[in-house]
DNA sequence: ACAAAATGTCTTAGCGGCTAAGATGTTCAA
DNA sequence: TTGAACATCTTAGCCGCTAAGACATTTTGT
């Protein structure tokens, strides 16, 4: 591998903590135009992203929170008409969160405003530059699980 | 400018997802490691990033937090010994809060995870794509405050 | 098949941070 | 100089979080 200096390396620390700023900044708005808390917010993320629905449970492990403040979310999540609650039929202790809302990008003015932010700076490259930038995005988020958050 | 595909727009829309997340939980690990809320731990980092030291009234502002409640921040980061109150000479009506502590990259594991796997992620792009990278983090960062956070 | 242990969620008590309103101290303007 | 504006702090009340345990269901061991 080439030398890398050490500027270029703190340019890029820079970007990536301001990016990472401006992205909990992100969820706070999305949150607020939606009435939830961040907290509600996240977990319901977490219920969209998934694959099939989530128990209460994972949704407690995944979060970070008791499944006593889990239980509170969901009721709010519920009463709000994003989710629902639904017993597992194979094993009835368990309580399934199912997202009943649609398209995630009816999600409010601030998705639509990222979305449009999104397209604007694609929009200054070309096909080649865009497959960088892809590759760049995919290992960065692989490498960035697998590495800091999965410990 | 070229036709883009509704693939590619959903495939980088999911990356921008994928990270937003991550970077959600990053935030809590760090704040986790040092001792302090997702509260604290957000409204130091805007200490942090800020040019000079920042009054307890625009920590108010930028985090969103009432002026209460960062009197509150203020006490608990100095008590753990991560800022200072200095009254401003200029105006004492003014609390400036010092951020007492040196190198940023020393806080704790998960700055020193993240920066490792930056570098390896980046280890895997040429200098020309690396500069590709870079116009897009920059854009992507101005465009993102631009368009999304300063409404 | 049955009892005991394990599992998943919900409930509750207690704690701590947040907001809103007002108190306190400082600066600005007439 | 005096009243208005400003910056921060204080306080009361509320709400969400954790920890512990209750309840319902499933699994395990005999």
């Amino acid at each position: 591998m080439f030398n890398m200096e050490p500027e270029v390396l703190e340019r890029f620390t820079w970007y990536m903590r301001e990016q990472s700023a401006l992205t909990v900044m992100f969820h706070a708005r999305v949150a607020e135009q939606m009435g939830l808390s961040a907290t509600d917010e996240k977990c319901l993320d977490l219920a969209m992203r998934a694959d099939g629905p989530l128990t209460a449970g994972r949704i407690a492990d995944l979060s970070g929170l008791s499944t006593g403040a889990v239980t509170g979310v969901i009721d709010r999540l519920e009463r709000a008409g994003y989710v629902r609650r639904v017993r597992d039929p194979h094993d009835r202790r368990k309580v399934l969160v199912e997202v009943t809302v649609g398209d995630v990008d009816k999600f409010g003015e601030p998705f639509e405003k990222a979305r449009d932010s999104m397209v604007e700076v694609l929009g200054h490259f070309d096909e080649d530059e865009l497959q960088v930038i892809e590759r760049y995005l995919k290992l960065q988020t692989e490498t960035f699980r697998k590495r800091v958050i999965d410990t």
